[in-house]
RNA sequence: GCGGAUGUGGUGAAAUGGCAGACACGCCAGACUUAGGAUCUGGUGCCUGACGGUGUGGAGGUUCAAGUCCUCUCAUCCGCACCA
């Protein structure tokens, strides 16, 4: 048969698609086994590019794979469409957001189409659709009503030109992404998720995650940062000064080294700078020193010296009763324990590079174990306290607890734990995002909208000029009534952050009415077994939909503590050693190799360069032979199944093993190897590569031989195989040989894997020989005395003084 | 700096501690061809004329046997970056 992949796809497509092939069964009373596969759906960005092109097809693979194995597959898609790209076109090319992002989504979709991905078109859905809003909102309103959203003010960059906030990737060196004006710090109210409620179980979950990549667990709980440690007072002297604040509360996870505190150092915006400052007890170079370092942004401060100034002002050593300096430091970080810290430098490198710079003392009171090691400082390790009063002799460990203990006994501290895990800032000044569903009332203050009148919608009639927020600039949306009194007020304008619309988007594929319904059968469906997507989210959208699966877990719309089973990171794909992007110019565009080779090439590529979670080289000559070997697969069909055939053949040939020859035996027992990988590669080991090999071997194999029985058996069982990979072509072939009876289930028979002569390799003290062949039936004599033969040469003069027989592998013989 | 991953032919890569380089790309030689960027056959880690030797970033170690396990080290990539 010749290989024509264009007119074989488009009609494959549309028979799927005419067939509703691909839509779960959505029956309540589900009695089918499931498994849900997800790709993470993408931002709308215009087209598809070889990431997703790698994405979708590994995703594809698994569902495909799962329907012929009889099981019931949810495999959806959907856009991730709000966000700034569309707001950037706006400014750009004057194009409404909505129009960009729906045009973009029509085009992506039939692209995503032409690789014969198979999705659920019924469960299809945008984030920026009013339906979805709808559902998000009320979310919101709930997590509001629980407190688990609030309002607090933070420090956000600022275009004084623009009147507008920016993102952190819109200020460039400091300055404005479009106007290039200075951008400033601004303090604003900001609204947050209570993430932070959830960091104990967000860590200690991560251990139910066994099908997670373990760095990917270990980010994470980088990233939520649990440490715990003592958390206590130093009374301040006060006496010439009227301070609001008494005492400075620090948090440190060395209580062993409370001897050796040399200073204090608090955070540049800790409340006792505001009280000094009001106090106007600071020189003027001290104030101007503090003001500097307050108007560097974290990120900048982050790169510079260690640096900062005393405060002139002591406070009281809880244990030792000593008088300690008080200075502010720029590496001091406010919102992380209490805004201070106690200083050790002789066993902290932050506080030694500054008590250096600033000539402060240093106190060793952690020696090394092994006392003939000279301690070089700063020694950060635990080891021996020394110079500590009653606690000189304990070793770190110990003497942590019984500092602790100390402090808590004379409560004046106790243990704390803390988390780095910040909440979760979920309020952008823009248009393109969900509305978040507030009205300020004079009367009432922050109050929800009524439920009934969801969704809140964004207004189509505005202006996008990357100035201001233009939800503030919309009057008639902007004004409103209360829900509760009924006066003026005023709706938040601030939408969300786009990480809300993905937290929960797997959970919306559920439902079989995804523009009415926000859940279908969350307890059949969930979780997701197989999550795939670029490691890139490995903290920020993995935690977020960790963490909102927990939340509506809590207020009971899904009944999980996990969201994903089996997470797969796939690697990048590469051109020329690197990532493809348009400055480099070195992208290779989907369509083109789709248009030129077909999908089946595309995807058997992809599948076959690497397993999925390495990094992909594209090789234009690799994809050549991609599309050889399919070409190859049409053509030697002819062997197995002639066209002029009317009957189909609808079941597997009996085949009489025992009369076959070596090449027909062998032809046999590499197809079934091919399908046993296939089972294997699927369930455990994903490395579609090895499983694409295989099938190659065993096509090798058919070739070596020309019984058309063995032929078509081959084809039944190969196409099979490769039906996930490459669809179109197992479609085809499957569909006029077989009219498909070969996509279900097959069982290898035993016989084919049965040998008449096993080859075992002969080495001698471990180095490889030569090889014998005996019958699979020999015994360990017999074995030895061919193997002994074959190297006879090599035993002449030598005695044997040990013999090793690894069953089916190899025999060594260990001589002198 | 801390943490993680990866290092195997000319290239992409295989290999439950058991014959390293499966499978492919590329290359070389040949066949069929007016022609070949089609197809088919054979070859292809390196050194050597051959016997043979040698070989998985480097150095050690464990083992009858190491790409695989352990120690140290180098390189590349990625993540976090003052979290007290």
């Amino acid at each position: 048969m010749d290989y024509k992949a264009k007119e074989i796809e488009s009609f494959w497509q549309k028979y799927w698609l005419d067939n509703r092939y691909f839509e779960p069964n959505s029956n309540e009373d589900i009695t089918k086994p499931k498994k849900y596969v997800l790709s993470m759906f993408p931002y709308p960005s215009g087209r598809i590019h070889m990431g997703h092109v790698r994405n979708y097809t590994i995703g594809d693979t698994f569902a495909r794979y799962y329907r012929r194995m009889g099981y019931n597959v949810l495999h959806p898609i959907g856009w991730d469409s709000f966000g700034m790209p569309a707001e950037n076109a706006a400014i750009k090319h004057a194009v409404h957001p909505k129009k960009w992002t729906y045009e973009n989504i029509a085009y992506m979709r039939n692209e995503l189409r032409s690789l014969g991905l198979s999705f659920s078109v019924e469960r299809e859905f945008a984030t920026s659709d009013p339906d979805y809003s709808k559902f998000e909102q009320e979310f919101i309103i709930e997590l509001w009503n629980r407190g688990l959203l609030y309002k607090k003010k933070s420090h956000l960059n600022w275009c004084p030109k623009d009147q507008t906030i920016l993102a952190n990737e819109q200020v460039i060196e400091g300055h404005c992404w479009r106007c290039d004006t200075e951008i400033t710090q601004k303090e604003m109210e900001q609204y947050y998720l209570k993430i932070t409620n959830y960091a104990d179980e967000l860590l200690a979950d991560l251990n139910k995650l066994d099908q997670w990549p373990s760095q990917v667990k270990l980010m994470q709980e980088n990233w939520i940062g649990k440490s715990r440690g003592l958390k206590f007072s130093f009374q301040l002297e006060t006496s010439s000064l009227s301070l609001s604040l008494k005492n400075i509360e620090v948090f440190t996870t060395r209580p062993d080294t409370i001897y050796g505190v040399s200073y204090i150092a608090v955070a540049p915006e800790h409340k006792l700078i505001d009280d000094l400052l009001n106090a106007d007890s600071l020189s003027d170079e001290v104030r101007n020193e503090i003001l500097t370092i307050r108007k560097t942004s974290p990120r900048d401060r982050a790169t510079q010296e260690k640096s900062g100034v005393p405060l002139n002002i002591n406070a009281i050593h809880p244990l030792t009763g000593e008088k300690i300096a008080v200075w502010t430091a720029n590496f001091v970080l406010v919102d992380y324990g209490s805004g201070a810290v106690m200083a050790v430098p002789a066993h902290d490198e932050r506080d030694f590079d500054f008590s250096k710079k600033y000539n402060l003392p240093v106190k060793i009171v952690i020696k090394n174990k092994n006392s003939n090691i000279e301690t070089v400082l700063p020694f950060t390790d635990d080891g021996l306290i020394v110079n500590s009063d009653k606690f000189s002799g304990l070793d770190s460990n110990n003497g942590r607890e019984a500092v602790i203990r100390e402090f808590e006994n004379l409560k004046i501290g106790e243990a704390v734990i803390n988390f780095k895990l910040r909440d979760w800032g979920i309020s952008r000044q823009r248009y393109w995002g969900t509305p978040i569903p507030l009205i300020h009332c004079k009367t009432c203050g922050t109050v929800p909208e009524k439920i009934e009148n969801l969704p809140v919608s964004l207004p189509d009639d505005v202006q996008i000029t990357g100035e201001g927020n233009p939800l503030d600039h919309h009057q008639t949306w902007k004004h409103c009534k209360c829900p509760v009194c009924g006066g003026d007020a005023i709706r938040e304008t601030d939408t969300l952050d786009t990480f809300v619309e993905s937290s929960w988007y797997h959970l919306h594929y559920t439902s079989p009415d995804v523009k009415n319904i926000a859940f279908g059968n969350t307890d059949y469906w969930l979780p997701v077994d197989h999550y795939i997507g670029g490691i890139e989210h490995a903290i920020l959208h993995l935690l977020y939909s960790r963490f909102f699966t927990k939340v509506l877990r809590d207020i009971k719309k899904v009944n999980i503590d996990e969201p994903f089973k089996h997470l797969l990171t796939q690697g990048m794909v590469l051109k020329d050693g690197a990532k493809m992007s348009k400055s480099k110019g070195n992208v290779v565009d989907p369509d083109e190799i789709i248009e030129k080779y077909g999908a089946d090439t595309a995807r058997l590529f992809i599948l076959f360069a690497a397993p999925p979670t390495k990094e992909l080289e594209w090789n234009d000559s690799a994809v050549e032979g991609a599309y050889r070997f399919i070409r190859r697969l049409a053509l030697k069909s002819d062997f197995a199944f002639s066209e002029n055939n009317i009957n189909k053949i609808l079941e597997l040939p009996n085949i009489d093993h025992s009369k076959l020859n070596k090449n027909e035996k062998f032809a046999r027992r590499k197809v079934y190897e091919a399908y046993k990988r296939a089972n294997d590669v699927f369930s455990k080991t994903y490395t579609f590569n090895t499983l694409i090999a295989g099938v190659m071997e065993a096509m090798n194999g058919l070739e070596e031989q020309s019984n058309s029985e063995i032929w078509t058996e081959g084809y039944w069982v190969l196409l099979n195989i490769l039906e996930p990979i490459v669809p179109h072509i197992s479609w085809e072939l499957s569909k006029k040989m077989f009219n498909l009876a070969n996509l279900g289930e097959i069982s290898a028979p035993d016989e084919v894997f049965q040998l008449d002569q096993i080859t075992l390799g002969v080495s001698i003290n471990g180095k490889n020989r030569t090889e014998i062949s005996v019958s699979p039936d020999a015994d360990e004599v017999e074995i030895l005395q061919v193997a002994k033969k074959s190297v006879a040469k090599w035993l002449e003069g030598k005695t044997i003084i040990k013999e090793i027989i690894v069953q089916k592998k190899l025999i060594n013989l260990v001589i002198k």
